[in-house]
DNA sequence: AGAGGTTCTCGGGCGC
DNA sequence: TGCGCCCGAGAACCTC
């Protein structure tokens, strides 16, 4: 479910509730969601006894540092974190439990288990799948308008699925592709290669702005984010297309549409966002 | 009933 | 032909 302004949220609030903490066991109840170590003790044994000193974010990944490892977490749709007192009863959809020396525990929620763990030692995460080979972070000085540019030229994708493609890019997902589209006024099916390099220097403006405003708002809820303290987001009441099938388009009052672009949901409108002009 | 905020794997197609 | 890359489809799982 969260995309980077979600993980961002997610990141902040951890590192309220996390820091110092000292792991006195793990329990893991769906072990797939662990993928390194292959072997789910080696994975409990490194981190008995370890301390929470960091949480970091790339991309949509969250980064759990201890003093000698690296616990690279993604949520994908539907993964939350949770800080409990170790006797509040455990819902059937916790999968991993981190249990701290001072009775409370940080729970992994994960109703549809395609949630990830990938633990490594610290300095070595980044060289290692699923770190290696990520695209620029969206706020960064490697992510310009020039590389935007090029990267976009040299793909015969559609618009939207080149940009989902977290090689080129991290942090954008499903909402705020489709986001940034409107406000640039690109249709998603555009072939990516196809783009004047005017287009792409207003796309590449409003990624970055629509990325920025809804971390600002704590990210957007839609039906199951929250943070991992309870709080939702508030970016969905400024979204313009996603979810908003039939609505009026706020720029141009006519009404949106939804159509589905390799593979996924897309609102657009088809007023403002042309596919050739 | 089918879609849902994600990403990995697989197989086909294309170019060298 | 063979290899490698790129792309799209399907799969992983559960709820409503």
């Amino acid at each position: 479910m969260p995309e980077l302004p979600e993980v961002e949220t997610v990141k902040k609030t951890l590192q309220q509730l996390i820091l110092n903490k000292t792991i006195a066991n793990i329990t893991i109840t769906w072990s797939k969601i662990i993928k390194h170590p292959l072997e789910v003790e080696q994975f409990i044994d490194a981190l008995k006894g370890e301390t929470f000193v960091d949480v970091g974010r790339r991309g949509k990944f969250l980064i759990f540092y201890t003093h000698h490892f690296a616990l690279v977490s993604h949520l994908r749709m539907e993964g939350r974190y949770a800080l409990y007192p170790k006797d509040e009863p455990v819902d059937k959809h916790t999968h991993v439990i981190f249990h701290f020396t001072d009775g409370t525990e940080l729970r992994y929620r994960d109703v549809r288990k395609f949630g990830t763990m990938h633990l490594y030692k610290r300095g070595d995460e980044f060289s290692k799948a699923p770190l290696a080979d990520l695209g620029p972070e969206p706020f960064s000085e490697q992510f310009t308008v020039e590389y935007l540019q090029k990267k976009l030229k040299q793909t015969s994708r559609k618009v939207k699925p080149a940009l989902l493609d977290q090689k080129l890019l991290v942090g954008l997902g499903n909402i705020y592709v489709d986001e940034a589209l409107f406000r640039a006024g690109i249709h998603p099916e555009k072939l990516a290669n196809s783009l004047k390099k005017q287009e792409i220097a207003i796309l590449h403006h409003e990624i970055a702005a629509t990325l920025s405003e809804a971390v600002e708002k704590g990210g957007s809820t839609i039906r199951s984010y929250i943070n991992s303290q309870g709080e939702i987001g508030m970016f969905q009441l400024q979204l313009n297309v996603y979810g908003r099938k039939g609505e009026a388009c706020k720029k141009c009052g006519r009404p949106l549409e939804k159509i589905t672009v390799g593979g996924r949901g897309t609102h657009y409108c088809p007023n403002c966002q042309k596919l050739k002009k």
